[in-house]
DNA sequence: AATATAATGCAACTAAGTTGCGATAACAAA
DNA sequence: TTTGTTATCGCAACTTAGTTGCATTATATT
C-alpha cells in the first residue's frame, strides 16, 4: 500500500538516495542508519517505497538486496528497467542507462529480465 | 582442489544432474537426497564439481543457488557462459544455449556478466 | 483535544549457507 | 589382503539477511 505518512524514517531513506544516483544496499543502509532506526523499519520503508514506484530493487552478485532511485516510475506502473553494474573492486553498484534488447527465444515468453554486469566502474578503472 | 575420490555423494549427485539437462538448486537437491547425505557434504561435493569444471552455479530469481552441468569446461578454464531462463509458472530453471553480447560501456572495465531472463518456459507456454 | 490507524521497536524467528572437528572410507602401497 | 594416509563425511553449532507478531508510538484527520 505504499508510503502514507511522512515519517522520520521515510525521510531519513529519501535523503540517502538523493545524496546520489548510485545503487545502496539494504545492508550498508541499516548499518548507516543504525543508531536512528531499527532495521525492520529500514526493510518496510523499502518496501513501501519501492510499492510507490519511488525506489526499484535487484539482487547483487553475492544474492545481496540493492536499492535505487526510479525514474518516472509510479505505484501503477514500474517502467523503469535496465541493468546494474557492480563494480568488483570497490563493490559500488549502480544502474546503466543503456538498452539490452533480450533475444526472442523459441517456444518462451519472456516477461522479465535481470542483467547484473560485473567489472571495474569508473573509478577503478584506470 | 575440486574432486579427488569417487564417493557415493560425488557418484549420486553427478547421477542427478545427467537425469537431465536443467538446472538443479542446491536447496532442492538438498531435500531430495535428505535421507543419503548430510546438507554439509552435498554443499561440499557441489563446490568441488564446480572447481573441477563439471558443474557451474549461478544465483536464481530469490537469491538460491543453482548448478547445471557446464559444456566444455575444465578446472583450468571455465568458458561455458550464457543466459539462464527462469519460468516464473513452474519454477523450472534451464541454460540458454544463446549468445547475448554486452554492449560496451564508456569507462568501464566489463568482466562478468550474469543474465536471469523470467517468463514461461516450454511446457508452460501454452 | 480526541480519535483512528499507519508506522515503529523489539524480540523471536526463518532459512540458506558455512565452519570446526572427530569419525569414516577411498585408495594406493606394502 | 592388510595397512596407512588423508580426502571426505556427519553432526552440531554457527552466521546472517531478511521476516513476523505484537504491544507501543506518532501522524494525520475530525
Ligand atoms: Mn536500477
Ligand atoms: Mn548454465
Ligand atoms: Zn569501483
Ligand atoms: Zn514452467
Amino acid at each position: 500500500m505504499g508510503v502514507i505518512r511522512k515519517t522520520k524514517s521515510v525521510e531519513a531513506l529519501l535523503n540517502e538516495f538523493n545524496q546520489g544516483q548510485e545503487a545502496i544496499s539494504a545492508k550498508q543502509l541499516i548499518e548507516q542508519l543504525d543508531s536512528k532506526f531499527n532495521k525492520t523499519t529500514i526493510y518496510r520503508v523499502l518496501d513501501r517505497l519501492e510499492e510507490d514506484g519511488v525506489l526499484h530493487s535487484f539482487l547483487g552478485k553475492d544474492g545481496l538486496k540493492w536499492y535505487a532511485k526510479c525514474n518516472g516510475c509510479s505505484a501503477s506502473k514500474h517502467k523503469d528497467v535496465h541493468p546494474h553494474f557492480q563494480c568488483l573492486k570497490c563493490g559500488k553498484v549502480d544502474c546503466l542507462s543503456i538498452n539490452m534488447p533480450i533475444p526472442h527465444i523459441p517456444n518462451r515468453k519472456v516477461e522479465v529480465s535481470q542483467i547484473l554486469i560485473q567489472g571495474l566502474c569508473e573509478q577503478c578503472f584506470v
